[in-house]
DNA sequence: CGATGCCCCTGAGAGC
DNA sequence: TGCTCTCAGGGGCATC
């Protein structure tokens, strides 16, 4: 929605993961959207007088584009409407409420956390292997917790570091700082290749997952692990998917081809 | 400072 | 049908 003017703002609930700010919609009504900058999993809007806008999607949220002409009716959880002078309308529903929507400011977001501390971009073309590698030898923990940690490395969440580890050969309990260089380059790839793929499928829909335009992601049909306890991955004949919890969090791993 | 556990919240699905 | 239990794409905060 770059170069869109925000003509009216609704926040119909303000206690999200993080309070959305009392004047929020004051200083934004009337702007308009100078750019859109993704980081890692945050949305980052910027106007063009100096102000801006975070927005996080949590583990359910979603954001609906609605044309002019849609009939837009509210639905439960329908947190926070964006009517733009053309008439478009941007909604964010979030039925968890893990999500977030915090005013920024243009010359300085970058220098406040998260986004001082968090790490570089898989996708970017100048991607530097070396610091990656760094990153993971200076990590004792369990190489699934090191890339869960938006420090190390932007972006990743459960699925995807589930889906990178199985393509790269590599046991989720190994530890971080165990990774040799060679395998962080590998792996490195395979975490680029599953964010494309998943990217070019439009997502992972479980349940809250949408796209835009209120159409599923289909790359749930590609997991080769994710939710497949039990069952057997693509390149065993045997039943070989295990499920095991890391940091609270569910880790399935193909019990053959990863050590 | 780094690692870990817990908690925030709603809804879906399983099991009884 | 309805209750109870478990689990879910994330991250911040207290605690050690």
């Amino acid at each position: 929605m770059c170069g869109y003017i925000m003509h009216d703002i609704i926040i119909a609930r303000r206690d999200l993961r993080r309070v959305v700010d009392d004047d929020f919609e004051a200083v934004l009504k009337g702007q308009r959207i100078k750019s859109l900058i993704r980081r890692g999993k945050y949305i980052i809007a910027i106007c063009d007088n100096g102000c801006g806008f975070v927005l996080h999607l949590g583990m359910s949220g979603r954001i609906a584009i609605h044309a002019p002409d849609d009939v837009y009716t509210p639905v439960k959880h329908d947190h926070a409407v964006f009517t733009m002078e053309s008439g478009h309308r941007i909604v964010f529903n979030d039925p968890r409420r893990f999500g977030m929507l915090y005013l920024i400011s243009a010359e300085t977001w970058r220098e406040e956390v998260p986004f001082s501390k968090m790490g570089e971009e898989p996708l970017a073309d100048d991607l530097d292997v070396g610091a990656f590698c760094r990153m993971l030898r200076g990590k004792k923990a369990p190489i699934k917790a090191a890339l869960l940690d938006q420090r190390v490395i932007a972006g990743l969440g459960n699925i995807y570091v589930c889906e990178a580890l199985y393509r790269s050969g590599i046991l989720p309990t190994r530890l971080s700082k165990d990774i040799g260089v060679e395998e962080a380059d590998d792996l490195l790839g395979h975490i680029r290749d599953v964010l494309r793929e998943a990217i070019a499928s439009g997502g992972s829909s479980l349940r809250d997952h949408k796209q835009t335009d209120g159409s599923m992601g289909y790359f749930q049909h590609h997991f080769d692990v994710y939710g497949k306890e039990g069952e057997s991955c693509g390149r065993c004949d045997s039943i070989c998917i295990k499920r095991i919890v890391q940091s609270g969090r569910s880790s399935f791993f193909c019990a053959n081809t990863q050590s």
